[in-house]
DNA sequence: TGATAATCGGATAAATTTGTCCTTTATTAC
DNA sequence: GTAATAAAGGACAAATTTATCCGATTATCA
């Protein structure tokens, strides 16, 4: 569904807003440790993340990602997505016509288009400090 | 979402399937242009859905492929993305947890779950059959 | 029975995604 | 100011997906 640089991206996130909301900044180890992803792929994706004004990052000694808390409030999935695999997943066609829509409809189109903006719709209303919660009373897990 | 391949893979089928319900075989040749895709490669595909037997296929002159009239009833988008593809879209954790589940759930399992049981839904109660009618009338296309 | 038309299957190549390594740059603490 | 620390960024490597090529095999028809 996602790209493997989408998951690790969303997990990284998730992991940083949990402790950006107690006020500590976490460094690349603590993340990729947290989430178990490959470090310095991890840290491609959050230099976009950076880039895109999704986290912030201050470089030096207790350095790190904070996440601030208007942007774990306002910033959706929908946006994180958007930034590292683009905006194919909820706009493009199912069966990879470049140009399908309510006109020239691939055979898929009208059922497909409801799942689609099901996805989107989901990613749009989730902020990331909501995908915290559950991770915070234990809840939920960000690996196995 | 899927594949290139699956992409071509379910586009020749719906293809052969509506040539199928008139009795005749379509070749390689005749696929790959009718879905615009790369001949060598779609042939590949079909290998796979030929193992399958969700389609038929016939060497030497006037050969080409075709799908039953049970087939066409009886196999669904599900079973074709899951041939090509895997059950990994509806089956698998939207954050690449490798054991993601109601028991130890990532944080976004329980509304990503929605929208893939959604989607898989949609991709049970979909035949081959249902998928040509807008294109024989043509409602909808192939390619463009 | 031979020529031809077609799929089958293996090897290989190109492109993309995933992942690593190393140097540079910025920040903090001493 | 200097050393230690952490992100930034560039170059490269591995793995996977996408795509091509070609010989082998099989079936049909004249």
């Amino acid at each position: 569904m996602f790209s493997k640089a989408c998951e690790y991206g969303i997990r990284s996130l998730i992991f940083i807003t949990s402790k950006s909301m107690e006020g500590e900044r976490v460094n690349l180890t603590e993340i990729s440790e947290a989430i178990d992803s490959p470090s310095a792929f991890t840290a491609k994706i959050l230099q976009k993340l950076v880039k895109a004004n999704i986290v912030d990052s201050v470089k030096g000694p207790h350095g790190g990602f904070i996440i601030s808390q208007e942007s774990m409030l306002t910033v959706n999935l929908e946006k994180v997505v958007n930034v590292i695999d683009g905006d194919g997943i909820y706009s493009s066609c199912g069966l990879g016509l470049s140009r399908c829509n309510e006109k020239k409809p691939c055979p898929l189109h009208f059922q497909f288009k409801e799942v689609r903006d099901d996805l989107r719709s989901l990613l749009q209303r989730t902020s990331l400090k909501d995908l915290t919660g559950s991770l915070d009373n234990g809840l939920s897990v960000l690996k196995n």
